[in-house]
DNA sequence: ACAAAAGTGTTGCATATACACCCATGG
DNA sequence: CCATGGGTGTATATGCAACACTTTTGT
């Protein structure tokens, strides 16, 4: 490959991240305002460019922290999207990663350097985003769909414990489907993707839940 | 983004094939020889630098058919490689792809205006390639293994027609093991994978084979 | 005792596995 | 008629779906 060819110039990669939760039985995902052009304004996911020293998953949690001030999470990669429109900068490849939070124990910030604003919404209600953050965005929805039954990708949606009929909850959300609860019990155990923890939470008016852990 | 940032700078992106298939119940992967530098006269994969003005797609066909000569093959993107030191001319990120073919419909170049050889390969016998390519020809193998019996993947592996027998030791190679012939037969139907064409191939000394097709 | 939410077990159906015999052909 | 290789069916096990009643607690 010739360097200097300019049909190999100017090329750069974006990190993204679509960063999801389950709030009072609303599956969200968390987006930033931009306060620069491109876009300037427009709600996008979480991400920005890769520098060349570094790969995608240390560039995605860069600009995670950058961006959100949120560090620590799980993250899987999924996609690629290669369009060389897809940026009116330059042409950048958007190398996509999927994560799961549990929102109540994150604190984010609202402005940073390069954002105005930040915040999570309601899937229902997204559209209308920057760049190609909407495709994105539906690419990683039917993914993550797709995943929460066979893989543990869900396990930092919740605290350590939590109990069954809050999972429960959540899978319906993200599914957009009612799910029986005794074979969604049956099914995450033998599938060894939670376990029982052997303690119980005390809930006033109810009947205690036993409380469950991702394995 | 700023253009300028050094961080930015010289990086480019790598489109990679692994295009495999089965010759006398051998599974085999295409590679081509570099006749130039970086990895002068060392084996590596089908795969070049993507044009800025060209997504991967398009980009990996385009390369497949510079350095092969061969044209129209069915393909599947499955993984990026991005480690900053994978390419010593410049951060180069690598976006592969998978597939396969029947080897005796194609004609390939044994040489090209970038490579001085071209040829099959056992996979058994493959290794020392240059860049990443050992790393990225491995994770494809497992991703063919893990997806042969869930999708058409292996569709173009043969001639249209193609006799149960012949998928049946391409299957056993591929996964280099036994399968019941019986199951393996019941389990492509049942899954729409294959179907019968209702024609029959006659074959000298034995029984005629009937003649299946992708779905 | 009743309302609210959590817990549990059985049956049927579909899919995957294990396994052995018959059939068509050429020599 | 035999050797070679192709074709087929049945019985079992496992995974998923449908389905209703009992338990605990607070009021």
């Amino acid at each position: 490959m010739d360097i200097n060819n300019p049909l190999y110039k100017n090329q750069g990669i974006h990190v993204i991240l679509s960063l999801f939760t389950v709030e009072d039985g609303k599956f969200k995902v968390f987006l930033i305002k931009r306060k620069n052009e491109p876009y300037k304004g427009k709600w996008i996911l979480i991400g920005g460019a890769c520098y060349n020293n570094e790969d995608t998953d240390t560039a995605m949690k860069r600009e995670l922290f950058e961006k959100t001030g949120i560090k620590d999470i799980n993250y899987k990669f999924y996609n690629v999207f290669s369009d060389p429109n897809r940026s009116p900068v330059c042409r950048m490849i958007a190398v996509v990663y999927i994560g799961v939070i549990d929102k109540t124990r994150v604190q984010f910030l609202k402005e940073t350097e390069k954002t105005q604003d930040a915040d999570w919404f309601d899937i229902e209600k997204v559209s209308g985003l920057g760049y190609d953050h909407d495709k994105i965005l539906q690419n990683a929805i039917d993914y993550l769909r797709r995943n929460i039954f066979d893989t543990n990708i869900l396990k930092d949606l919740f605290p350590k414990y939590f109990t069954l009929p809050e999972l429960h909850k959540a899978y319906e959300s993200i599914l957009k489907k009612q799910i029986d609860r005794r074979n969604f019990r049956k099914r995450l155990l033998q599938q060894n993707i939670i376990k029982d923890s052997g303690k119980i939470e005390e809930v006033k008016g109810k009947k205690p839940s036993k409380l469950y852990i991702f394995v």
